[in-house]
DNA sequence: GATGAATGAGGATTCATTCAT
DNA sequence: GATGAATGAATCCTCATTCAT
């Protein structure tokens, strides 16, 4: 998710870059396209070069990050590894999303995938996909034999995506703490919790 | 968490009532308070005759049950019970009080509890109380034994309630299959998942 | 203009003086009529029991306090005395006025008689019936050679109590000293200047 | 105060204008924006794309008008000519801006200067600035020997100021007669009766 | 007389979007 | 590509007034 500019400044990737902070500092709700243009240092006209609307910025932002994602995350099922490595992997890419991110992940989370009336009832599709990957992980996992059956595959995809984006919530709103060292500790953290259980 | 109107009708649990079925339907920020007044049957201006603001009527709704959930926490707690049968007590009372008025939980879900840059974090301490007591009956449990200590409480509670709410989330929006058979299995997936973790 | 109130309450007397109160304290159309009724001790309802609007109560006020003024006027240009000493009177009347009740004084001036849009238009009849007064003892005072002709009645009567207007202005906003001196100089300035002219 | 417009219609000027008819016609309260930009021949919004609020509007027409009357006073004062012909002058330029505009006028005394409550109150700075002009010139004449000294200076302004208002009002609402003559003949009043006084 | 629940008309303001330059 | 002036739809809230009790 390089956000590298190239030498002759692209304005497109200006604007998009600029709604992120806005839309992370203020709620995309409570920001005007002018705020946005303020940030880039564009008029505001500009962003209507660019873009159809003002939701079309943020869809743009939540379509590149997301189909980002969702490589990553079919990239990890393709692997010869075991469902647990998988999970780790995913937890791991989405908690390393946020440490290289921040605000671009509390876009997206805030913005789209936890606003259900709005962004997230335009993007349930996409969202499901994901949701859809991780269950189809569990799935292989329960007729290998790895993990018990006992739990729909659909269920479990829920509560494990449900885990991390609520730890992620944790650190977007200062209910948990934060740092190279709980960026980590969560990895485990979820696998253990989801996969292990909590019980001795 | 019954509605029951008295026999001379309450006009403000008329509107309260009103309310979270437009709520439900429309959104909160979709919705006019001319809405609420309509659907209800009252003139516009007894809404604002009971509340201050539209504001004031969701953050009534989202208060009113929150409490009572607070409360059911508490009771749960104080039980002689071991950790699982407490979580599995409030995963109960949650998918229970969705199954009771699935417009409120959905109001409540939607609109304040992962609305995070609106209602949500108004009402970040009350929601934090409920993270807070969850927090407490794993700590305990892992002074018991009960439960490993490889996974911090703050964690634990993190991971349990973003899995019940993702569940919620997945029936509100259509992406999990509901029913009384679903209610069941979800209370003990839940735990199941949780406590017992996804590995055979 | 004694607010005397009766041994058994007089709602309605309560009502006006609260009024006076609550007007003078936040201006008539910043204020609700719910104000007046809780200043007064009474609920709401009950100033339109005795009253047909809000309006009706400062047109109360007003004519009540503006009647007692045009009688004293009348009274006034009854006697013998020279036009120099009738304008005295009439100074001394209106800053007693402002001494005795200046709550009352400022809902006047500043609500009715400066507001010249709404209810200064409504009783512009009865405002003018004071200039008219004043104008005709100018009149006499130049008819009997008492004060040159060379300034209309018409104009002498508005400079008159123009002036003697902007000075109570002046004491209700804090732009002139006030107290017991204040006052009493005050009404020999008045004629001073607009009698005796500033000039040496 | 010439309101020539440029060539290329500035919009700002033209809702400004138009403000002053809509205001001096129907008061600033009774108005709406959209009376105003109707009255501009522009649309809704563009009255708030160049202005903050009505309010600023009117804030907008009151100081450029009362900062050109202060900039007056401030040279009529630098004159080396006797108080007599000062107040005259300030006199004539008062009534010169009425005959030449009645409507900003208007609106500035009436919804301004007198409405003490609401802008009379935001502006009481600006406009105690023209009565601290004014009661210099006094102060002056008073040392020179050309004013006796029993009056103070700050009495004299508000007894000055008060007389002249007063006479705009008369003419504003009807209750004098206008005209080029009546014009003309107010100024010598104003003087006339202010500084050489009524008594013969 | 007294209460206060119920009514509903009225208007300032915001801001996404368009478009002429 | 860039600019920002111009457009106008959409809605919350206030509060005087009515009226059933």
């Amino acid at each position: 998710m390089a956000t590298a500019r190239p030498a002759a400044v692209d304005k497109r990737r200006l604007i998009l870059d600029a709604a992120v902070r806005v839309f992370a500092r203020q709620g995309f709700h409570t920001c005007r396209v002018s705020d946005i243009a303020d940030e880039a240092g564009v008029a505001y006209g500009l962003v209507y070069h660019y873009f159809q609307s003002k939701d079309e910025v943020l869809d743009t932002l939540f379509l590149e990050r997301w189909d980002v994602m969702l490589e990553a995350i079919r990239e990890v099922d393709a692997r010869p590894d075991p469902a647990r490595e998988k999970l780790r992997a995913i937890a791991s890419f989405i908690v390393d999303s946020y440490r290289h991110d921040p605000d671009l992940m509390k876009v997206i989370i805030v913005e789209v995938t936890r606003a259900a009336n709005s962004f997230g009832a335009a993007h349930l599709g996409k969202i499901g996909e994901a949701y859809g990957q991780i269950k189809s992980i569990v799935e292989q996992a329960q007729h290998s034999g790895e993990f018990r059956a006992n739990v729909t595959p659909e269920f479990a995809a829920m509560a494990f995506y449900g885990a991390i984006e609520q730890v992620l919530t944790g650190w977007i709103f200062g209910l948990l703490d934060e740092g190279d060292d709980a960026y980590e500790r969560a990895k485990d953290n979820v696998v253990e919790t989801i996969c292990g259980g909590l019980e001795a």
